[in-house]
DNA sequence: CACTAAACCTGGGAGC
DNA sequence: TGCTCCCAGGTTTAGT
């Protein structure tokens, strides 16, 4: 489910309600969710949420000692006082009666305890440049040493992190190049038009709050309004909206890839 | 080393 | 109505 925007709306709906709060129990329904489960509960009871952050498309809660490392992979949700159903696989109850819950109807998301060192070790090696800091060259640096196709350079979040497969397939239309296109063919000016639209299709989105396809709601429930703004994807068989030729579907990366074979030709 | 397919899961939609 | 098949905002691991 979630791509950058999506992680970004999570942690913007939660951060003032669950900042300051003291975990005093946790209801652990679904253990496989957790990663070191058998000292998660020790780990995490009695601390006090500090601040949430954002990495990539991890969210990070900032505990009183240590972090809770969250990824939601295709379905997950965090919710705020939400409703308890099948698919809740955790349950932080705070202090004040309040409690955050993580529901996912999948199950591939994943929730971890990691202290200070671990964390920084962990996001050293798993997660690349946020879009909204780096800068041209770093970026530019950091693609130009990928093989194959830009399509499935952009999704590995060792190089950017945060694209998923709707907003690679928004910034490539974006920028006219076709998902296959080699990432070392790439032109300068087609680096400078990758760089600006990651970063312009990131930031609209998050304003918008995200992009709901399916599942997607932020930490209060509620859904993102970016989907009326895709181009491209989920769109096979329409109108390209700039040229009005037929939109074309691949599989780049195993990934379905949609694109228009006008405005994003192959040169 | 690089790329692909399978695995992890459930549910919605299309087609019959 | 109901069954089967395909597909899905992601990542990791096993296989070629």
């Amino acid at each position: 489910m979630p791509e950058l925007p999506e992680v970004e709306n999570v942690i913007r709906s939660l951060v003032k309600k669950v900042s300051g709060k003291i975990i005093i129990n946790i209801e652990i329904v679904t253990p496989n969710i957790i990663y070191n489960r058998m000292e998660f509960k020790d780990l995490v009871i009695s601390k006090t949420i500090v601040t949430l952050l954002r990495r990539g498309k991890y969210i990070i809660i900032k505990l009183s000692e240590g972090n809770l490392l969250i990824h939601l992979r295709m379905t997950g949700k965090l919710l705020y006082n939400g409703e308890v159903n099948k698919h809740t696989h955790l349950r932080f109850k705070f202090l004040d009666g309040d409690y955050l819950i993580y529901n996912d109807v999948r199950k591939f998301g994943r929730v971890s305890y990691l202290n200070n060192d671990e964390l920084e070790v962990y996001l050293n090696t798993k997660v690349g440049l946020e879009p909204g800091l780096m800068v041209f060259d770093e970026f530019k640096d950091k693609l130009m040493k990928k093989t194959g196709a830009i399509k499935k350079n952009l999704l590995d979040q060792t190089v950017i992190a945060g694209i998923g497969n709707i907003y690679a397939d928004e910034i490539l239309f974006a920028s006219g190049i076709h998902p296959l296109f080699e990432t070392k063919n790439l032109l300068e000016s087609d680096l400078e038009n990758l760089y600006n639209n990651i970063r312009e299709i990131l930031e609209e989105a998050t304003i918008a709050g995200g992009s709901t396809i399916r599942d997607y709601v932020n930490g209060e429930g509620a859904a993102g309004a970016y989907q009326d703004t895709h181009k491209v994807y989920g769109k096979s068989g329409k109108e390209c909206i700039s040229c009005g030729c037929k939109l074309e579907k691949i599989k780049v990366a195993g990934r379905t890839s949609v694109f228009c074979p006008i405005c994003q030709r192959i040169r």
